[in-house]
DNA sequence: CCTTGTTAGTTACAAAATCAACCGTTAACT
DNA sequence: AGTTAACGGTTGATTTTGTAACTAACAAGG
């Protein structure tokens, strides 16, 4: 393992992103996965319900710009949990709207309360001025807002 | 979709983390995967080798916290393409160590002057303090160094 | 109306990731 | 030496994802 070149992968921003993503998703995924038996898409798709209430699978599609196969698939699985249901909209029938059911809200609820935490644990490491450019750097990489 | 809560996914950590990771590796995941057939745990193995020389599946794997049945086999699929050789260490005989081809090296150095690019490309919003902190900050995060 | 195109969402099939079990080898303990 | 455990690496079965093709519904132009 000898030293051949300078490229350094560590400020490769793309990996160094990843790695950091990977690394800091590790335990909460533990948690949604071994705790609660969900899939990324599927936690995602429950949060988008829980924060912003009745959307369409296709609004959680280009928020989280995650493909509309997933979102199918995570939707039909939480709707086979009983934690979504669907609307048709009448006025345009290729639409439909999603809503948490009681369940759906509950379990939201204490995976919110996790992430709350989990998240503050993250964050302690570091000042308030350092996660605000940390966050605002972010989201321009993400191209949100 | 109407207002129902006020946790903000976007400021949550992981996923912001996960978003911003996603989309920048984008564009650079076209090039590598259409231009030259590579998977992510392909090229990140190629530029291990390329980086560092010789080196074991194993040294690797805990480098990248990337599982060994992936790396076994994105070894097995650069291999296939000439792009690495694997020699045994005869006092181990369950390690071996792989190096890069002439052809692997050729491929890297393309690859990696294609990452050099886009990471410029990608950065040159910021300055150079603010990398500073978003690497430092990253780097805690993903646990490196 | 009637084509042609587009959209929201699903499904089928192929590709890839995950997980457990496995092989051969070395290490540790008796 | 002999047993047991651990390690590096591979393989096979299962799960999840990606890609394309498919409904069904709407929209625009003739």
């Amino acid at each position: 393992m000898t030293q051949k070149d300078d490229f350094q992968l560590q400020d490769f921003l793309p990996y160094l992103l990843n790695q950091a993503a990977e690394e800091s998703s590790l335990a909460f995924q533990q948690i949604y996965k071994d705790r609660y038996g969900m899939l990324r898409t599927e936690w995602r798709v429950l949060f988008h319900l829980g924060i912003y209430g009745e959307m369409s699978a296709k609004d959680i599609g280009t928020r989280t710009k995650v493909h509309k196969t997933k979102i199918s698939r995570a939707v039909a699985k939480l709707e086979e949990r009983r934690f979504l249901t669907r609307r048709r909209d009448e006025s345009d029938r290729r639409l439909e709207y999603l809503s948490l059911t009681k369940a759906g809200l509950a379990t939201y609820a204490e995976l919110r309360s996790v992430a709350v935490d989990y998240d503050s644990q993250l964050t302690s490491k570091f000042s308030h001025e350092e996660l605000t450019v940390l966050r605002r750097m972010l989201r321009m990489l993400a191209h949100i807002d």
